[in-house]
DNA sequence: CATTGTGTCTTTAATGATAAAAACCACTGG
DNA sequence: CCAGTGGTTTTTATCATTAAAGACACAATG
């Protein structure tokens, strides 16, 4: 077969929910408004008003077509909720190979993955192919992948980059004039970590999430894609290993804050060397985090 | 239809030169022999001897396989010369998107580029994919690829990405132990400097791949396979940018491997901050010359 | 009886055919 | 001349098909 009727089958139904709404007897909008309506190609519109003429829904031809009787529950077409998007997919396979420790080496098989993960093979593939760079995967001569696996070398060799990366985020912090947006916004994650330590002892699950937004915004004073692309991967990673690492979880949170409460304060002070300083301990700690989790893990 | 035989093809004409050296009524070589010679499967060595029975070069079964006339020319299989491999490819595009100036934005078209470089539509959309990282290409909400070109934005954003890593790899290699294999490798590097600044005249094609090497020395003491991965990136775009600037190309060289040489030396003196300065210097001016070469090459 | 080899069968991924969707163009009624 | 529609061409996502790889069991040979 071909291309799923996913995009059609959609269309119908939304169509039946719009027409519900107007009277017997009303005129259809024309034919580019519908397909902008539902953010469709026009081609899709008209395979959709050709089955609902034929279902007897509507009536005419050309700019004449009415709407001639009410549309029923039974008229919807059923669509199999099938195929995720991109996104689901890439957290599915992260969690997947961060979760279950997949051995390293490990020959994948596009086939089950593709089963396993409910995507047509060819979408597995292209995301593999994605991944590529983010070291995790690599192609093997004759066909097929293979999985590099999340080892510990690779984390120590992630949180390096991260702290190359970040480091020279912080130096061009600390340049920054006066009136730039990002000072407010530093203020602004401030008084909120202040506010999460007040209520540290209940809500210090809370902390992932700030902890990715402090980050992207120390480097979102780097404009630049390379950077950007690179930092999906890595809050990616940490966010995944935050999530299993619950030993000691509260403590490591209050800490984490603390650290990033002296970093705000350096950068505030403009002081190059004290927010270089502070951030190179709190990465070594986050780094020393990172692999003591995963020790844990793979004894579990 | 299905996969290629070209496996089969080459395997079973390759065969035949390998019995062309034998006597005739000479015994077969097992199997796995066979398969292991010619770096492909068992199953295509049987297929390969199977054909080579039914066409009377080969006779008897089992181990009692012998060679009964020698394969004349008329036996060889035709393989159309197709499909180009990965490398070649990652090439040919880089070739067509830098040399051409495809304007940012170009909706890309698979089926038209996949025959214009010779390559399954697949392998152009796995390709298209795993330089989806790259940030030279975007995939497009509803299918489809979007070129975003190799604009000066990118530049700009390419060389400071490069100047981060590359700093920080000269960082790393004042603080090497003096035996290390990289202050032997870096004192050849320079004689090799100095050679080509004697026949500069004439051999100031040469730089090019020098440079590449005089890089790629300095981050290979960077051991971090994100790194090295960029760093694939960057060098193509920089090697493919010295082939098509030829302003001054001579004098330009001659002033790069200047300052290569006082890099160098900072970085035999140990002196890290010396070092960082030039070597900042230094990625300035590539930067420029990068951004120059780019507004003439839109100009011409 | 261990080792090496072959025959048979299963699994897997690359490819072309195909259908869905998008894009294009020409025509028509107002 | 413009908004809208009908017809047609392009183009991409999916699937069946087939080459190739690999696994397993048995046979032969020393």
């Amino acid at each position: 077969m071909a291309r799923t009727d996913t995009r059609f089958r959609q269309s119908h139904n939304a169509m039946l929910d719009m027409l519900s709404t107007l009277p017997l007897g009303a005129g259809l909008p024309s034919e580019v408004q519908l397909a902008a309506q539902l953010g469709v190609s026009r081609t899709v519109i008209r395979a959709v008003v050709q089955k609902l003429g034929a279902d007897g829904i509507l009536q005419g031809s050309g700019r004449e077509k009415r709407l001639t009787r009410l549309p029923k529950p039974k008229d919807r077409l059923s669509l199999r909720e099938d195929y995720i998007g991109r996104d689901e997919l890439e957290a599915r396979f992260l969690d997947w190979v961060l979760r279950f420790d997949v051995p390293a080496g490990t020959a994948l098989n596009i086939t089950q993955l593709a089963r396993q993960f409910t995507v047509p093979p060819h979408a597995l593939q292209e995301f593999l192919a994605s991944l590529g760079q983010s070291g995790l995967i690599e192609r093997r001569a004759r066909g097929g992948w293979r999985l590099l696996g999340f080892t510990a070398d690779y984390a120590v060799e992630l949180s390096e980059f991260r702290q190359v990366l970040e480091l020279n985020a912080i130096r061009a912090f600390t340049a920054l004039p006066k009136e730039h947006a990002a000072w407010t916004a530093l203020s602004k994650i401030r008084a909120e970590h202040l506010e999460l330590l007040d209520r540290i002892d209940r809500d210090f699950h809370d902390f992932s999430r700030l902890d990715g937004r402090f980050h992207s915004l120390i480097n979102s004073v780097v404009s630049n894609r390379f950077v950007a692309e690179f930092q999906k991967v890595i809050s990616l990673i940490f966010h995944y290993h935050y999530q299993w690492d619950k030993t000691m979880e509260r403590y490591r949170n209050e800490a984490a804050i603390r650290e990033h409460l002296t970093i705000i304060a350096a950068l505030q002070d403009r002081d190059t060397l004290s927010a270089e300083a502070r951030a190179r301990g709190h990465l070594a700690t986050s780094k020393e985090t990172l692999l003591s989790s995963m020790r844990g893990h793979h004894l579990a």
